[in-house]
DNA sequence: TTGAAAGCGCTAACAA
DNA sequence: TTGTTAGCGCTTTCAA
């Protein structure tokens, strides 16, 4: 088995209990010559706590639970990493685990963290939770999108208004009949975009309705299937307006990717046949042809923040629920209709 | 605090022995009654068995260790969720860490979950991990990449005949100066892919020197630089060859999406002036433009042989190193100069 | 400044 | 079939 504090504090000639307070810095102190030993005994039989054994006492995991919908898409991929990052900072290791869309999962997922006592537990959008199993949770939760109900602190997206910015882009290049392709709208994040793309068109007075809107699953294919259902000849749009929408909303890179695709496929050059905007700003998105024109969601800064509010929570516990919202800027490609500004590469 | 496995015997009034037999089936048995009558106070007291002290007690965490270089390549990213999901089915979740090919961080992030007891690690490719610290290792470990040395099982994609079977189709198609865009060849997977485009050409009599390579990191960003590169008159091949190379082999899909963005860029027109093939077969290589030709490694298949072998070791430990080894499967594009299927998508 | 010892919640050997 | 108890490795109080 493996070498333990008694092992060292044997070969140290001291009691286990000082080589708790070499290792901890305290509570008590320690003459310097009895540390020097203790820290050589450690060396040499390469002693290393038993971080398990640490936990039960009443310690903390240094763990984070991250509950995400999936992995694939490079939103949530590029999320996990900043936050695995943020925390890792201060010794935390990240527990991930993806829901895929399953209630059922999502409950025993949580259920996971909480019975491994996981320091913190942060939630992003897309997992829907009903507040049942949340209020059993001992441990701080953070949730990283807006929702109604909350007694649980919350950092999140300007959704709705950055939706309407990117729109608003749109718009300033010359666009009225505007295609929006949105995931469920029950998940927060999109039905806040969506809100957003309708929000800012009924208030300039252009078209709005259903007709002009695709729910799609948040990937690639989904993108590509409403792409091609809003802009087909025999789409809604044509029936409803006539005419086929002249750029697209599309409310995540990941589905910007299959949008892109799918006018290609078409026939449609974009931005000249089809303008195309998105929300995220994931690195592969300056790496399509053309480079999106999307609203760029700063995911490191988003963790970061989590980061500080969650930590804060966990060294002192109680606290009133906070709600952090930041803004996305918006990342000027090729798809929306500007000219490359001469100079820049 | 919260409800102990006492406080469930209290109120179920029996031994907390007896609740441990009822929650484990086992080792003793229990009466139907009795048994009856102890999950009644469980559900009744909302107990949930405390995962850290049963840890300590000698069971397992039910924890894997995850270690890659990174979180946004998509490749890893899906491997990732492949993995947590091919865990996650046996009752494991994923402890997961980025190395961001820091040594000193891959032995610190090792270490840690050896600390925590993980039961047992995976690493991939990518990360480099010299023998010293994974001597020290207890538990279990299986590498993701080939390797040399190995008294660790391993299993890996075969790489080097992968990436020797794509530049063959390549060739096929009547290319002779296939350029070469890999990562740092002393990666193990991306060592084999050069050594798979180089034995390739070499064998059929066609140019693989140094000057048709262009080492990149690996990323988007990576891609579309070598490619430059290769591409340009100022470049190398140029000066060696006095042409253009008709054909690139890029070594992973993530530096193709950069590669076809450069040919854009370039003004060249893919397949017609250049030929681009990669590995990965990630999903969002089918929605490129035009899709990519590449190489498909199956993650999910990956992942459930890795976990199959590495359950393997946990459960019966000490049992002989294995090597697996997978062979990709060519997703044929539109990137190579294959026509597309008539009836087919 | 250091040692002894209680106890975190659980499992399983031993006793009944 | 059930109860009692030692002990996993650690932290920290209390006593010296």
């Amino acid at each position: 088995m493996a070498v333990t504090r008694s092992d060292v504090a044997r070969a140290a000639g001291v009691s286990p209990a000082v080589v708790s307070y070499v290792l901890n810095n305290g509570p008590r102190p320690v003459s310097i010559i009895t540390r020097a030993r203790v820290l050589a005994a450690i060396d040499q039989l390469g002693y290393r706590p038993n971080a398990i054994a640490s936990a039960l006492r009443g310690g903390s995991t240094q763990t984070i639970g991250l509950l995400t919908p999936n992995r694939s898409n490079p939103f949530y991929g590029a999320l996990a990493e900043a936050v695995e990052r943020a925390f890792g900072d201060h010794g935390y290791l990240t527990l991930t685990a993806s829901t895929y869309g399953n209630r059922a999962g999502e409950e025993r997922l949580l259920q996971t963290f909480i019975d491994r006592k996981a320091d913190g537990l942060i939630i992003t959008s897309g997992v829907s939770l009903s507040g049942a199993p949340l209020s059993r949770v001992e441990q701080p939760v953070l949730v990283l999108e807006e929702r109604s109900d909350d007694r649980l602190s919350t950092v999140s997206m300007d959704d709705q208004l950055d939706a309407a910015r990117v729109v608003d882009h749109l718009q300033v290049h010359g666009h009225d009949l505007i295609g929006c392709v949105v995931g469920p709208p029950y998940v927060s994040s999109d039905g806040l975009r969506l809100a957003g793309w309708r929000e800012q068109q009924r208030r300039t007075g252009r078209p709005h309705g259903d007709g002009l809107v695709a729910l799609a699953e948040v990937s690639e294919e989904g993108g590509y299937q409403a792409t091609g259902l809003l802009l087909s000849e025999h789409g809604r749009p044509w029936a409803v307006y006539g005419r086929r929408p002249t750029a697209l909303f599309v409310a995540s890179d990941v589905q910007a990717f299959g949008a892109l695709h799918a006018c290609w496929e078409l026939g449609l050059r974009v931005p000249d046949d089809v303008a195309v905007v998105s929300m995220g700003g994931t690195r592969a998105a300056r790496y399509t042809i053309p480079p999106l024109t999307t609203m760029r969601q700063d995911v490191e800064y988003l963790a970061r923040a989590a980061a500080a509010r969650l930590l804060k929570d966990i060294r002192q516990p109680g606290s009133q629920a906070t709600h952090g919202r930041l803004t996305g800027n918006l990342v000027v490609g090729r798809t929306c209709g500007c000219r490359p500004v001469p100079g820049d590469s």
